[in-house]
DNA sequence: GTCTGATATGTTAGCGCTAACAAAGCGGTC
DNA sequence: GACCGCTTTGTTAGCGCTAACATATCAGAC
């Protein structure tokens, strides 16, 4: 008898008490918990309410100790477009609050910065890294990366590069179903206001657009094309000279939503109206896309849903490195999403 | 000899190895680690030194489970304004990641989705929640959490409430400053759009409005006080009238960047030009602010800060709970910051 | 009945760290 | 020198969980 001092904290709820509840060993609770099969169901059932009536939760804390795998996962950004981040973080979180995954947080500016910052997590401990946007798609941060031995899993890369296991939507097919859906319209004159020049996203989706133009039969007006920087003046720039064309065009498809927002603002000063007169459409459904009015027709990307299997990717990884196994680069393409809003419509509705 | 097998993952240091290194105790090393006092000041080199050398980072939980202050906190969060949210996880992410918090995150659809997701919390062994505004200045939600028995911490409130440990600015003097600013600028004739009326920042901000112009000597119009309601739409509309005034103002604060953002586009389709025949401000410095054009001058909160502030709060808190301790709540108030960009300008400039 | 090979459960020890206690070292006081 | 109180270091055990091994149970085959 006479253990000298509890150090229990008080009421927690172990895995002892539910074992010493139904009646069997911990190691018979540890394995329901687990999902592990070789248990009688009779017996995970009873574990089960018991689990129920004790409101007991595993101490993740416990379990990454015991096993071994306590993940520690770096997060990469930089440049964020706001409103992917905090999606991104959302998606990383409810993932990893499940996996039990530690996770350091980092910011640089743009790839230049990522070295020192990559440093500072590896120093920390850290077991991989999640890259975003644009971090994602920079070969040299994978070559850093690479050289200091670390795993890691870009989220929403544009250029598919089969060394570098990622997820992200397809980009080329998402602008191609926009264009599809705004020709549907009856939309024929098409103006498309283009992304970043550095940026892949950029060309892959001007190449979705040209496709889907091409298919329909119609003639990409080179007066309707024009270069923007993702930036909200630049849309503002570019839909300003597509709207003094002679023959302007009915319809502007912006590379991202910024560009877009940038876009309702010329049609708005040159009194014209949105969807009325001009439709215009975005890509990314970023919080500007709701924001503005009107709300952007635009495309969306489950980024929470790409973050959460990033998570999943980076743990597998790490437990693969860890057991000295070899990792097969996985390439994860999940599904987008058209989302119309009011600032679409039919052509010729004034 | 022969322990039969060893689940030591492989390379990882351990505080062991530190204190071999060095040639003290493991204690010892903990002691240097946590920062404790009573380690002779050459031990302590010495031990920092090892520390450095071989590289070792502590096993956040292996300690969260020695020191039974594994604290699982929960995040909620409604209706975000998804540039606050992202700074907002940006700062829990680095502070946690600190202190070993396990987080947990929820979204409801306003305070009255707010008690299924604390059920959830709670049954999934949270020990304390973090409120992002809105729900922060409910108090229906405090009092769920209370009937809960779930210590919390509000971030950004605007309500002060003594009974409830938050982390704020002072959105009186923000707006006071703000507008004090305009004034400087030799604005006389300044709109204000106000926010939600359920808001309480609204009628706080409007409250600073009002009384910097009191001291001023200048007698606030009521035409130029319009009810808006956070929505970029209701920016638009409300500039809108106050333009169309007679004597139209020279200045427009509105109570968030969304607004100001809408009344921008307003001041645009009028043809009319920010700053020089208008000067418009926001409030919170979200992306919106920095996404527009003109850029907006506007007041930011440090809410990175406020944030990381709150999840050390919350352990104390929780700390405090477990040894059965009072807990005092604190209102901590931080520093807003005015942010000039390219939407204000003295009057009278074109 | 006994042996085989499965499945189901229990036992032991240890993951890395630190709370609590124990002990050693050190200076000063009477 | 014996005693006190203080600082510094060490020892032990245990946080909650699970890997690895050990054992029990059972069905079926010969």
């Amino acid at each position: 008898m006479a253990r000298k001092v509890s150090r229990r904290g008080g009421n927690i709820v172990t895995i002892h008490d539910v074992a010493r509840h139904v009646g069997v060993s911990p190691m018979t609770v540890s394995r329901v918990i687990n999902g592990e099969k070789n248990v009688r169901e009779e017996t995970r059932a009873k574990v089960l309410a018991s689990v129920e009536a004790l409101n007991y939760s595993p101490n993740l804390a416990a379990r990454s100790l015991a096993t071994q795998d306590s993940a520690r996962i770096g997060l990469l950004y930089s440049n964020p477009s706001v409103a992917f981040l905090s999606e991104f973080l959302v998606g990383i979180l409810s993932e990893s609050s499940q996996s039990g995954a530690q996770l350091l947080i980092e910011s640089c500016e743009g790839p230049e910065g990522a070295t020192a910052a990559l440093e500072k997590m590896k120093a920390n401990g850290c077991d991989g890294v999640i890259l975003s946007p644009p971090l994602s798609d920079s070969s040299r941060v994978a070559k850093v990366l690479r050289d200091m031995d670390l795993p890691f899993v870009g989220v929403a890369m544009a250029r598919p590069d089969p060394q570098v296991c990622c997820v992200t939507i397809d980009d080329f097919k998402a602008a191609f179903s926009m264009t599809k859906r705004l020709i549907e319209l009856g939309h024929q004159r098409i103006g498309f206001i283009k992304g970043h020049p550095n940026a892949y996203a950029s060309q892959t989706r001007f190449e979705g657009f040209e496709a889907a133009m091409q298919k329909a039969g119609i003639t990409v007006d080179p007066a309707l094309v024009a270069q923007g920087y993702f930036t909200y003046r630049s849309g503002f720039d570019a839909a300003e000279r597509m709207l003094n064309c002679k023959d302007r065009p009915t319809a502007i498809f912006a590379s991202n939503d910024d560009m877009a927002a940038g876009a309702v603002a010329t049609v708005h000063r040159m009194g014209l109206d949105v969807p009325d007169h001009v439709t215009i459409v975005g890509f990314d459904d970023t919080a500007m896309a709701s924001s503005v009015w009107p709300e952007l027709t635009t495309v969306r990307q489950p980024i929470a849903d790409m973050a959460a299997l990033s998570v999943r990717l980076m743990n597998d990884q790490i437990r693969a490195k860890r057991l000295g196994k070899p990792f097969e680069p996985v390439r994860e393409i999940r599904d987008f999403a058209l989302i119309e809003r009011q600032s679409s419509a039919p052509v010729g509705t004034a």
